[in-house]
DNA sequence: TAAATATGTTAGGGAGGCCTAACATATTTA
DNA sequence: TAAATATGTTAGGCCTCCCTAACATATTTA
C-alpha cells in the first residue's frame, strides 16, 4: 500500500499551504476560491484529506495540517517550483503559462525527470536559452 | 465549442495510430491490450471516437481512422516524440522513463513549452547535458 | 461442418471528482 | 439581541473512465 496521492488531493495541499502561509488558518470557502470549486466539492476533499491523515479539522472549524499533511505538501510545492523555474528559465516559457504546466506536470512526472531539472538548473548556464526561436518552434506544431 | 481531446482520447489515438502502422486495420482487442484495459472498455470507447468523428468502425470490425482521427493522432504523436526527446538528450533521463513521462505530459503540457522544448533541441548543443549530476539532484527531492 | 477458440458487445456497477439545492451553524451588524 | 450575512454540511446527481460477467458473432481447426 503506497497511499499515492491522487493530483486533485495534491492540489489540496498544495492550496491548503498557500492559504496557511505558515501556521494561519485555513477555511473551506478559500481553498474552493482558490481552486475554483464549490463549496460542497471542497468539504467532500477535505473529508477524504482527513481520512488520510492528511489534515485535521473540526465540524465548522478551520483545516490544519498533521505533520504527515505537511510534509507532503512541502514536497508537492517544491516539485512545482522546480520545474516553474526550468520551464522559465531553461525553456524561456512565461511565467504564468509555466506556472500552468506546472500545476499539471507536478502530478505526472518521475522523480528522474525532476532530478534532470535539478541538476541542469544548478548548471545556471542559460546561454543557450537566452536565443531560442520560440516563434519558429510554434509553428511546427500546426 | 473546441472539442479539446481528452487525455484518454488522446491515448487511444496514439495507440491506434502506432497499431496501424501505416494503414493496417486495428482491433479491438489490440487496443485494449496495448492500453492494458478490459475489452469493453476499449469498445465502449471507441464509440465515443465515433461519436466525435475521429475513427470508423462497422460492428464486429476493425478501427480505422478518419482524415480528422489520423491528423490529431499524428498531432499527439509528434509532442509525444518530442517530450520524449527533450527529456533523453536534454535531461539525460533513460529512455523508458522519458516515454512514460512523455505519455502523461504530452496531455498537459503547453505549446509555449512545447515550442520551447523544440527551440532547444534545434540548438542541438548537449554539452551541459552530458554531465548532468543526476545522483545528487535525485537526493534534493527527498 | 461442428466444435473450439478468438473476438466483440451489452449490461450493470464502482470510484473519483465535480455540481446544485437545501439546510445548519457562526459571525457580523443594525 | 435579533436579523442579516457568511460559512460549512448533507443529499442527491452527473460525467468520465474503468471494471466484470454474460452473451453474440467470427474465425480456426479437428
Amino acid at each position: 500500500m503506497v497511499n499515492t496521492l491522487t493530483p486533485a488531493t495534491q492540489d489540496y495541499l498544495e492550496v491548503i499551504l498557500q492559504l496557511s502561509n505558515g501556521d494561519k488558518s485555513v477555511r473551506i470557502t478559500d481553498i474552493a476560491k482558490s481552486l475554483n470549486i464549490a463549496k460542497a466539492s471542497a468539504t467532500q476533499a477535505i473529508d477524504t484529506l482527513i481520512d488520510e491523515g492528511l489534515v485535521l479539522k473540526e465540524k465548522y472549524g478551520p483545516v490544519t495540517f498533521t505533520e504527515k499533511g505537511k510534509r507532503e505538501a512541502m514536497k508537492v510545492k517544491k516539485t512545482h517550483k522546480i520545474i516553474r523555474e526550468f520551464l522559465m528559465k531553461v525553456l524561456q516559457v512565461e511565467a504564468e503559462i509555466a506556472d500552468q504546466d506546472a500545476c499539471l506536470m507536478e502530478h505526472v512526472i518521475s522523480p528522474q525527470t525532476i532530478a534532470g531539472m535539478v541538476a541542469f538548473l544548478e548548471k545556471g548556464n542559460y546561454e543557450i536559452s537566452a536565443d531560442l526561436n520560440l516563434e519558429k518552434a510554434l509553428k511546427i506544431l500546426k
